[in-house]
RNA sequence: GGCGCCGUAGCCAAGUGGUAAGGCAGAGGUCUGCAAAACCUCCAUCAGGGGUUCGAUCCCCCUCGGCGCCUCCA
């Protein structure tokens, strides 16, 4: 398969070819574990979840490696704040992390290393870039020279001298570029510290992740994926010090995911316009989130819609209702092919495909395939899904046309065709009755109606309509209705969905 | 000042040098006691201007509008 991913190093999609053949390592950047994660972080970590998927589809031997940054200033800071031990406050939010990423689908790495695990790998890196003559000392740390490596500045394509330093950040005319950064911070009093050879202190944001990703996949390893916002100076960071301190090539391929926006703008703490991936899957099922994030391709910009009452308050979230309605679409469908694959299995054996079904099956999955094999496009796999599904439905609306062993041939092959493309992109993976009982469950509580309640309301209506009243019967769907709630006469009984919480 | 991104139907969103996926909303239909669901049909010439080309939404230039990075940030 032709593979092809855009590099941010060259600035173009390029063929995928890895450093050993059949074998992909990749290493995406963490976050830093000192606050719940949100939107932004479900965006990148579901693109390259489904980045990891695709390639074992592919064939590939993965070894993904996604990090925690569990020591740097915000984490030491806000344990001074919450009154704990940074130790403690980054296990909290990892716990949480993972939490939301179960919650979201999103595969556990190979490897989750953490900084504070790692100390002796940092401090022998940063004293290869000291021995050498890449890095110096000053009175608070260790700090790397970015003009000892001409190749500063080609990952996010700067140069030097023509970057607006001090802009918007005082310059610490100290250091011999205002650009050098710390290797190794020497600690301030109250502050957790590892022993090291410059004095006790801790690491630099950017030299983990070289020392990590060099740790678990050796140089020039294959993947780098992060957000656009790391590009510069994480990135060339990492870059520089790993290059400096090995004298090998880094990382072959720099894959970057574009940001979320929230009225056009980007959604960061720091504009405080963000929202955690906990506020969001109080609305919604939470893989309604993740759905909604593979709509647009990863590389462009996410418009999250967030609806404000006229006095600022939250009240919802309508791209993320839209996505939830799709995803019990979804699994409504899947579920109808269960129940009509049940009917049939056991008693008729599976006949020829029908030619349409076959062609259609196959059609999809290779369109899904050639959609992620040019870089990593899930927008468009989500297009052909639909057609799917659509193709299921209508094939199960008028399946007494084909005889019950071609019907079950045509379902295998639907529910084959459909399971392939879940399992690589992580959406509709669940027991389809399960999670249309918790996107129910959820709907209701949201409409404020209990089980009860309903199950009683639609009891009355089916009363009325055997008894022919159907003004009564109307009245009762009015009001649920009314109430959020639709009813929808099927052949099995009455069904419901919520339209409005 | 440097580097870069975006502008596709009411909304969200793919995409290609040869007349534009998909979803939501909307209109009409099949089905239904009536509905809903599901399905079918319909619904855009791609911000504006110039250039290259037999032909551009897609390539180049300019203009307008929006945004990002150059501090921490996915």
């Amino acid at each position: 398969m032709d593979i092809r991913f855009y590099n941010t190093l060259h600035r173009s999609k390029e063929p995928f070819r890895t450093r050993d053949p059949g074998k992909v390592a990749m290493y995406v950047c963490g976050p830093t574990v000192y606050d719940d994660a949100h939107i932004g972080h479900a965006r990148a970590y579901v693109a390259f979840d489904v980045l990891a998927r695709f390639l074992r589809f592919a064939g590939f031997e993965v070894t993904y490696v996604r990090n925690y940054t569990d020591i740097d200033d915000k984490v030491i800071r806000r344990a001074q704040e919450v009154g704990t031990t940074p130790g403690e406050l980054a296990q909290r939010y990892i716990d949480r992390y993972r939490e939301d990423m179960a919650r979201l689908r999103v595969l556990e790495p190979d490897v989750t290393p953490r900084v504070t695990d790692h100390l002796d790998e940092i401090v022998a890196l940063v004293r290869a870039l000291v021995d050498r003559g890449h890095a110096y000392l000053l009175d608070d740390g260790v700090y790397f020279s970015v003009r000892s490596y001409n190749g500063y500045g080609r990952l996010s394509g700067r140069r030097l001298d023509e970057m607006m330093v001090g802009a918007r950040v005082e310059v610490d005319d100290r250091k011999r570029d205002p650009l050098d950064f710390a290797l190794w911070k020497l600690a301030k009093p109250d502050e957790p510290s590892w022993p090291s050879p410059w004095g006790a202190g801790r690491p630099g944001w950017h030299i983990e992740c070289s020392a990590m990703s060099l740790k678990y996949l050796g140089p020039g390893f294959d993947i780098h994926g992060g957000g656009m916002d790391l590009i510069f100076p994480h990135h060339e960071n990492e870059i520089a010090q790993s290059v400096c301190a090995t004298g090998q090539e880094f990382a072959r391929f720099w894959l970057h995911n574009g940001f979320v926006n929230v009225n056009k703008e980007k959604m960061s703490k720091s504009l405080g316009n963000f929202f955690t991936i906990r506020q969001a899957a109080e609305v919604v099922d939470a893989e309604a989130i993740r759905l909604f994030l593979l709509g647009t391709h990863y590389r462009g910009p996410v418009q999250f819609d967030v609806e404000l009452s006229p006095e600022g308050h939250l009240v919802g979230f309508p791209g993320l209702v839209e996505a939830e309605r799709r995803l019990a679409y979804g699994y409504e469908t899947v579920r109808r092919l269960a129940r009509a694959e049940a009917a049939l299995a056991g008693k008729h054996a599976p006949g020829a495909l029908p030619d349409a079904l076959a062609g259609a099956a196959a059609g999809f999955e290779e369109a899904l395939r050639a959609a992620l094999a040019d870089d990593l496009n899930h927008a468009e796999a989500l297009g052909h899904l639909a057609t799917l599904q659509r193709t299921a439905n209508d094939f199960l609306d008028r399946a007494k046309e084909h005889p019950p062993a071609a019907r079950l041939a045509a379902i295998r092959r639907l529910r084959e065709a459909m399971a392939g493309a879940a399992r690589v992109l992580g959406v509709f993976e669940r027991e389809a009755d399960e999670a249309l009982a918790e996107i129910g469950t959820r709907g209701l509580q949201r409409a404020g109606v209990t089980a009860a309640e309903l199950d009683d309301a639609i009891r009355r209506r089916a009363e009325a309509r055997r008894a022919k009243d159907f003004a009564a019967a109307d009245r009762i769907r009015a009001e649920l209705l009314e109430r959020g709630i639709e009813l929808m006469d099927a052949p099995g009984g009455t069904e419901w969905r919520v339209v409005r919480g």
